[in-house]
RNA sequence: GCCCCCGUAGUUCAACGGACAGAACGCGGACCUCCUAAGUCUGAAAUGCAGGUUCAAUUCCUGCCGGGGGCACCA
């Protein structure tokens, strides 16, 4: 694997010596960026305004100094792998930015070393094996899933691979609560909505969604039910009784059907993690003693939360139990994780398995392997069985925790990491990343083609699992497939297509932005979408098979004496960016960035397609070059779309 | 009552404190005797309001207005 050239470090470094040379100051918190007009150059700093503050000196005349003692130095500055000169310029403009424009020389370098790395190109090793147990998905077993969750998975399978990139070990890991309220209520709509029939649903959790729905309905107003519904919620906490049995059995079978629609759509697992088996292999147990040891958690003998265990939030000076003075809530400010009945919330038991995942806890699962036939790696689910008497492999102990959890999470996420600083894990606790996204709602007319009640004439409105609100994924799936064979035919790469339109549309927004989600836009091939970017790829593809060259060619081109034209050097000046925006995206969680960057990359492409002939170029040398450029792209376009979970399609 | 997030073209989204605020869809014009028109070129169109910090503010701070989420012995 080749250690990809890494510009801007270098001009950082390069500064931070001529400034001390020349100052004798060190300086530190500057910035180096590829300015957004190529005028000022493929890079710049405000180093100068940086340095104006301690030097009193105006930053013209600090960039002019800087610039003119680095180009002194620029003929050394060459790449150790090329042994070709980085910078052609290193000059300085009002107000004060010093700019650096790349060599041609070296631009020309880079379709032969994305001929030489292929699928490496843009990968690192700087996770070093370390390991990630990233959590993603986690639909609740009572219901399909809807394009909330999808945007969830979407965003986790951009990780897993990003990180897998970064030379991270990533393992996927599905939470299915199946003890939960929800699918105790859906499990006792299965015996009393009887006018709904399984057998009119092409799906059993299209069938469930609607019955949740109902039950909830008829619960809401009816405190019978309620109390019913509460009764069979406190018989699970008995893993024997005949309601855990049942309500096991359910959500393994919605499970089931969850898990063929995240097929379809190419995401894979590699352990399904059922509440179920956390509450048989007692984890809260084994944590609880840990943390009612901890003089951060405490039992409340008095007050408005007696009998209970809490975890201390409130600061020193602030006093407990506040009460709001215009409002009648009063609001704890420590958070309760054991009820007065012995039985821990919800947030109690995340703590366990927060520790858990580390190993804090010094017991694991047993796995059994599962219907390996659902993806592509091996899946295995939790069982109640101990550990040593499995098949060796485990989920626990790992370096990193990533969640991909909904924003309205923030909160109880916090006071897990608050738990384990207070137990002494805050290396632990710093390494866990809560990855929230924000909502997704739907568009006025999505809402309205579900037959919701759109008349406050808002601009957006929230799916309701409870009331049956949502544009469920296998729905979503069919309309685009409809609308793909409409308009192109029933082509055999469709699946391909449709994937790349739906993924893409998720990732592109700011991860955590509320979204609103619109069918029509989400039918739309064209302009920034996932299609327009296959497209590039299949175009570039199909001219490169038809020249007939071997792709080894590339790796070894002499391409010193061409003289190219603006859209060949355009797209050079994309393409050597790609290194650096995976890593970014990676580090900074935004698949936002790779999606902008594969879009301004495929634009590049194509203006380049448009107005250059390739097998029909000048001469022989100069062809064979707009081939590399063309493999350059068609290997960025995989590697980058790979990693937002996206395959590419031979033809379109 | 307290805490967090968000207000950018008609719409959906960009912009590490930087150099003329970028796209896409939609709307208005041009392009298929040439490697795939899911394409290219081109026009009009935006930072909620009021202050402050800074050489520089969509970005940081304060207040206001608007939207969302949270502060459960729910999960």
């Amino acid at each position: 694997m080749q250690k990809t050239m890494n510009i801007a470090q270098l001009i950082h470094e390069n500064i931070v010596s001529t400034v001390k040379k020349v100052y004798g100051v060190e300086v530190e918190a500057f910035i180096v960026e590829h300015p957004e007009n190529r005028d000022f150059g493929d890079f710049s700093t405000n180093v100068s305004f940086i340095l104006s503050k301690v030097l009193k000196q105006s930053p013209l005349e600090i960039a002019k100094k800087l610039s003119y003692e680095l180009s002194e130095v620029k003929e050394s500055l060459v790449d150790p792998t090329t042994n070709t000169p980085i910078f052609e310029k290193i000059d300085f403009v009002n107000p004060g930015f010093i700019n650096f424009t790349i060599s041609n020389v070296w631009l020309k370098y880079v379709p032969i070393s994305i001929a030489t790395d292929k699928k490496s190109y843009g990968s690192s090793d700087i996770g070093g094996g370390k390991r990630i147990a990233l959590e993603h998905s986690n639909v609740n077993p009572n219901k399909a899933a809807h394009v909330g969750h999808l945007r969830n998975a979407c965003i986790g399978q951009f990780l897993e691979r990003a990180y897998e990139n970064l030379g991270f070990n990533v393992e996927v890991q599905y939470y299915a609560n199946n003890v939960g309220v929800q699918v105790v209520t859906s499990s006792m709509g299965m015996d009393k909505v009887k006018e709904i029939k399984p057998e009119s649903y092409k799906k059993f959790d299209h069938y469930a969604w609607d019955v949740y729905a109902e039950m909830e309905s008829r619960i809401t107003d009816n405190p019978e039910l309620q109390k019913e519904r509460q009764e069979l919620l406190l018989k699970l906490e008995d893993p024997r009784s005949e309601q855990f049995q049942k309500q096991s059995k359910l959500a393994n079978k919605i499970l089931l059907d969850q898990l063929k629609t995240f097929q379809e759509l190419g995401f894979d697992y590699d352990v399904v993690i059922y509440e179920s088996d956390i509450l048989m292999l007692e984890l809260w147990k084994k944590a609880f003693e840990m943390l009612k040891n901890n003089p951060n958690v405490y039992y409340a003998t008095e007050g408005k939360s007696q009998g209970c265990w809490l975890v201390r939030l409130a600061q020193e000076d602030s006093t407990k139990n506040k009460v709001a003075e215009d409002s009648e809530d009063e609001v704890e400010e420590d958070k309760i994780i054991v009820r007065s009945n012995g039985v821990p919330t919800y947030t109690g038991k995340d703590i366990a398995y927060h520790m858990w995942k580390y190993g804090l806890l010094d017991i694991d699962f047993g796995y059994k392997k599962w219907s390996t036939d659902t993806q592509k790696k091996d899946l295995w689910v939790t069982s109640s069985l101990p550990a040593d008497q499995n098949s060796g492999v485990s989920f626990s102990k790992v370096d990193y925790v990533y969640d991909v959890i909904g924003s309205e999470q923030t909160y109880a996420i916090d006071v897990v990491k608050r738990a384990l600083d207070f137990l002494g894990y805050s290396k632990q606790s710093k390494n866990m990343k809560h990855i929230n996204y924000g909502f997704v709602y739907l568009s006025k007319n999505t809402a309205k083609v579900l037959g919701m009640d759109v008349s406050d004439e808002k601009g957006f409105y929230a799916m309701k699992g409870r009331k049956g609100w949502g544009i469920k994924v296998d729905d979503l799936i069919q309309m685009v497939d409809d609308k793909l064979s409409a308009d192109y035919g029933n082509f055999e790469y469709l699946r391909t297509v449709r994937n790349g339109a739906i993924k893409f549309q998720m990732l592109r927004p700011n991860t955590f932005q509320d979204i609103i989600f619109d069918l029509d836009e989400a039918m739309d091939m064209k302009g920034y979408s996932g299609p327009y970017v296959q497209y590039a790829y299949v175009r570039a593809n199909s001219v490169l098979s038809k020249s007939g060259v071997d792709n080894r060619v590339f790796e070894k081109l002499d391409n010193s004496s061409l003289e190219l034209s603006g859209r060949e050097m355009d797209l050079l000046r994309t393409i050597y960016k790609f290194p650096e925006i995976v890593e970014k995206s990676a580090t900074s969680f935004s698949p936002n960035i790779l999606c902008d960057f594969l879009f301004e990359l495929s634009k590049s492409f194509n203006a380049f397609y448009n107005d250059m002939p390739i097998l029909n170029a000048e001469d022989e040398k100069l062809k064979n070059f707009r081939l590399s450029l063309c493999f350059g792209v068609k290997q960025v376009v995989e590697n980058g779309l790979f990693l937002l979970g996206i395959d590419v399609p031979e033809k379109m």
